[in-house]
DNA sequence: TATACTTTTGTAATCATTACAAACTTGATA
DNA sequence: TATCAAGTTTGTAATGATTACAAAAGTATA
């Protein structure tokens, strides 16, 4: 899903982060797409408007929007760390075919788990992989 | 949870695996463990009983069983792929504190997602993260 | 302006995983 | 039993994402 963040600076501020020119963009593009970006996309998308941006820039900061709590990490694929700037519970679908990460929606009751008495939770992660609607519907046509 | 197999012989052969013998002790030692090991967490433990076992044949094997339907990866961090060998649907719990992969029960209701509908779901996996019940205990006694 | 502090950058190091080719096993067949 | 082909294991080298580190650049404050 699509979030708003009508100022980054502030926003950025209100978590205490400092609002670089490179925070601010990383931010912002991470907020500006859903496709779940991986460090390196986020680093080629933005190497032509910062051309002396270096990718342990993007590593920190995306480390530090984390501990922040700006943002969330996808680690539905070994080797393959994502970020979502959509903090709020959701799920993650892969399509084992386009590669695309989707988002889905997990009602309030489907999540709460009652086996877990006495453990205190801090993330929840739930990820579904297979073949999206699109992909379905192309080798029908084939 | 632990998994009963009673001969792994004749379960390797029955999904088309040679048993040979390092086959046979990869997968004992992930049966015969509730801690979801890494790969190199199984090559360690029976690097002493197969003196010449490579980490190679560990990657290659886990990789054939992962094809085959035998073990499930676990993916709740990145860079640290674990396995597991019970195949059925549960969640995975990441103790932050002591580091511990501790499996939990999810019923048949909570699992199916209806938003989803003309989507093709291959896998399911529903991690957690926090502190288990352990170590909460410890904090409090200090 | 001087100073201290934070942020960014580039390079080198690390670490899990994969690629690859040679060596070894196994099982079938003559 | 000897031979052969196919499958399996092994060690080394390559890959690729991530982290460590220290110098350079930027920012805020007195």
């Amino acid at each position: 899903m699509k979030i708003k963040i009508a100022n980054t600076e502030q926003h950025l501020r209100e978590h205490k982060i400092m609002p670089s020119v490179q925070r601010i963009r990383i931010f912002d593009t991470l907020v500006g797409t859903t496709e779940h970006p991986t460090v390196d996309m986020i680093y080629q998308s933005l190497a032509k408007e910062i051309p002396t941006l270096s990718k342990t820039t993007v590593y920190n900061t995306l480390k530090l929007f984390q501990e922040k709590g700006l943002v969330l990490v996808v680690n539905i694929e070994d080797h393959e760390t994502r970020y979502d700037a959509d903090t709020s519970f959701h799920g993650h679908f892969k399509c084992q075919s386009c590669g695309a990460v989707i988002d889905f929606e997990v009602s309030e009751e489907d999540r709460s788990i009652n086996s877990l008495n006495g453990f205190q939770v801090n993330e929840s992660h739930f990820y579904l992989k297979g073949i999206c609607k699109k992909c379905i519907n192309k080798q029908n046509i084939i």
